[in-house]
DNA sequence: TCGAAGTTGGACTAATTGGTCCAATTTGGT
DNA sequence: ACCAAATTGGACCAATTAGTCCAACTTCGA
């Protein structure tokens, strides 16, 4: 991707912004103006990458969309490849949150129904990431496979055990917790990346609240419909 | 996409092989010979758009996966864009198929447990079409879009009224159809789409048939579970 | 065996695009 | 007001790549 680096410069630049080395202590107004300039170019980039892919997208079209000029962009990020692996790595963080915040001591019913409807509501509010995140996960995650592997990992063998010994308890219907946690996934993730195609067969998007309820009501009942236990007579 | 448009030839070449007009009557081995290499270069196209992105990927990729010569797939296929269109057209009426073959006459948890086995097989043995369609519907779909409208949207409206008859009956629990087919798509794609996931997680995949019937047996329960009726009392 | 269709390699072109470099200007904190 | 950092525009380069053109070779049906 980069293609001459001719003599001994670059990466002197900045590069790694944000800190100001000398001079400290004073200024504060730049600094924010400065993140909020990244925060700006991060949130085009994503846009646009979510909808043309990364190889689909120019950097003049993000720096446009990010209202700065080609050069101010190549002067907050390195490369093009840079600045994607920045808008991943945010992207990931954002995604692994709600997970990380699935409550154990709960109802398990209650922390299920909780964790669907924070996702969809994810899904609605962030189809951008939602959906960059499918196509790098679909295409391979070349560069999210290493994070992948750990920390999501680890964290969903954590909420695999809750669920196991919920299901011990006798509090949820034996069901493979795996799968369970895909489930919800894919529906609640399906309403963000495939949003075109639903729109297209009945002409709503979560957007509209109605849609939004119907479609959090539909994705408990099934759900949690195959995992509630019942009183048997 | 198109360069040059310099003289007056060009689509004079060839552009509708497939029936041979002067000459008409006899061979068949050529004629065959030339579909097969069409579809062979289609699925190497396929493959390659699903890993890579249309942007991705290159004319030469292709024609080497496909193991004939740049110039003879330009040669069979008009442009890049021309031969992306093929592939996604035959990829639809693929795709649409089960669907189609929906039965409408059987009992309800049987006909649905049927399309969850058969949509999960396809995401099984045809991962690149999921992943080619998921990319292709993420980014707005904009080949798809006309076919996506009307075909697709009768298709559904028909199933759909099949599902609300059987829950009239009380064949099924009330449950809004729309969203119990797009999470039957939702999950069974989402094996194929998200297997590195998958794979990153559990270490599994669906050509492992413990972890295809572990995995068939959980989408059937969560599905089904929350819209089978139950004997009360 | 004749000839048309199929096939190839290779040279070539035009467009796109990531990235460099730099000179000039603006901005904002001190 | 001073000065460093921020910002811009624009010239420019090198790599990539879609597509053209063509001459030569092969294949295969009639």
């Amino acid at each position: 991707m980069a293609k001459r680096m001719t003599s001994s410069n670059n990466q002197t630049k900045r590069s790694e912004k944000s800190t100001r080395v000398f001079k400290p202590g004073t200024q504060k107004k730049r600094d924010e103006a400065l993140k909020n300039k990244r925060q700006r170019i991060m949130n085009a980039a994503l846009t646009l990458f979510a909808k043309y892919g990364v190889n689909g997208t120019t950097v003049e079209q993000i720096a446009e969309a990010g209202e700065v000029s080609k050069s101010n962009l190549l002067y907050y990020f390195a490369s093009k490849e840079q600045l994607y692996i920045e808008v991943i790595q945010h992207l990931l963080e954002v995604w692994l949150r709600p997970l990380k915040s699935f409550e154990t001591h709960q109802d398990p019913i209650a922390t299920l129904s909780e964790y669907i409807e924070i996702k969809l509501k994810l899904s609605r509010d962030h189809p951008a990431e939602s959906k960059l995140f499918c196509m790098e996960v679909v295409q391979g995650a070349p560069l999210l496979l290493n994070e992948l592997e750990s920390p999501l990992c680890e964290l969903v063998e954590a909420k695999v055990k809750v669920i196991n010994s919920w299901i011990e308890q006798g509090k949820l219907l034996p069901v493979d917790p795996y799968h369970l946690i895909f489930s919800i996934w894919a529906i609640t993730q399906h309403y963000a990346d495939f949003n075109v195609q639903i729109n297209a067969v009945t002409g709503k998007d979560l957007h509209q609240p109605a849609f939004f309820n119907s479609a959090l009501k539909s994705v408990k009942q099934l759900i949690l419909g195959g995992i509630t236990p019942r009183m048997t007579i």
